[in-house]
DNA sequence: TGATGTGAAGCGGTTCACAGCC
DNA sequence: GGCTGTGAACCGCTTCACATCA
């Protein structure tokens, strides 16, 4: 009930339940369980009934919970039933492959505009996504009201993108460039995907000895491990 | 000393740690205590040096560590003395934008091929990478000696292409599509990076009242918290 | 003196197990 | 009977604080 306090653990497997939700929605079924989802999807079944509990009582005792309200609950906890515009910082590769990221569109976001300073970028199209000139960054999120942005820049100067980016006003930023960014003001969220970190953990995986044998571990609904982190 | 149960916020840290170090030599200093690397890269100093002390002690007391040293023992550590070779599965926007992302180079990963069973995709390039058949998959990834792949597929087939990978022998996969993975086996790494979770993530905090104030919080040494997680 | 390495305390998230309600 | 909602136990990572050593 009380929204305080969540943690980011949980906010991610909520947008987790409402992928399995809708598989399950599309599958005709109106109705399911915690267990019945857990098991199909491998989840935790004690922890989503715990992760739901944060938001409500949506569930009812001895059934389950209705597949169609607990989506509109948690599409409604999770913002998604507003469109939510984004700008894209540098039309490199990566932020012109996101510039047509389908999952954008699927969520409710909407990419209004690519920034970059080249001279050559800037004026092209990705699709239907119009390559602008950062310098006028700014006057455009408030024309637009943008209000999440993505750091596709080298990170070089990803520092420098991130301050504009505050400074414009923009409260969540979802950054790509593997660099430790400094936040000022506490109320804008960040979250870093930092490919490099993920493969090199990949490689440190790799370089282990491998001395784990498959067989004989727990095997019960758990299954694998959780997938949000 | 003894490398058994590190856990994955460890191991994304000593790649943070690597890269901070790398940015410390290039500044031209030769030593560095824990203390100075947390405070210029925001990090917890403690923390590093719990987690290097898994593997060894690598300081001298009352000096800190020598950058270069210490840089040798992570690079060696996290296996990026070795090459590794990487199949990207699927040559749609994100798998060609993957095919010459520079980290990859950067941390000793070289891109063998794409795959895709695109008709008018196979026998394309992306830079220096050509498009295969996926049919040839698993007789490539034994004669070019690939040991990691990268899913850049939608979800639907997300699944399929995995068990495909694993079947193929390889151990460590790096996932991108929103689908919650089922591994059989247990000595293979999957690590997913789901951009709908982090987009959904963003979206929750942008949903919340935004009651805090930025002002009245603890600022020590800590500063930022820790990036990886 | 200064900074490492580390036991111990602290803390937050996960799992258990059961009371409560349909 | 079945399944939710939830206090309590549990667990592992983080932080503290200090003995230890150059």
């Amino acid at each position: 009930m009380k929204s305080d306090k969540i943690s980011e653990s949980t906010t991610n497997r909520l947008s987790i339940y409402l992928r399995c939700l809708k598989a399950v929605a599309a599958s005709g079924a109106t109705t399911v369980s915690s267990k019945a989802l857990a098991d199909d999807f491998h989840l935790n079944s004690a922890q989503m009934r715990k992760d739901l509990a944060y938001f409500g009582e949506f569930g009812v005792r001895g059934l389950g919970y209705s597949v169609d309200t607990l989506c509109d609950h948690l599409t409604k906890i999770l913002g998604l039933d507003k469109e939510h515009r984004v700008a894209i910082m540098g039309a490199g590769r990566l932020g012109t492959a996101l510039a047509d990221y389908y999952g954008f569109r699927r969520a409710n976001f909407t990419v209004t505009a690519l920034f970059d300073n080249d001279r050559e970028k800037i004026g092209t199209r990705i699709g239907e996504v119009k390559v602008l000139d950062a310098k006028n960054f700014a006057a455009t999120v408030k024309r637009d009201n943008i209000e999440l942005a993505v750091i596709a820049v080298p990170a070089s100067c990803a520092q420098m993108v991130f301050e504009d980016i505050v400074a414009a006003g923009i409260k969540a930023v979802l950054n790509f460039a593997p660099a430790a960014l400094r936040k000022s003001s506490s109320d804008v969220k960040l979250k870093t995907v930092d490919l490099t970190t993920s493969l090199e953990s990949l490689s440190f995986f790799l370089a282990q000895p491998a001395k784990q044998n498959s067989t004989n571990r727990k095997r019960k609904t758990k299954g694998g491990r959780n997938t949000a982190k």
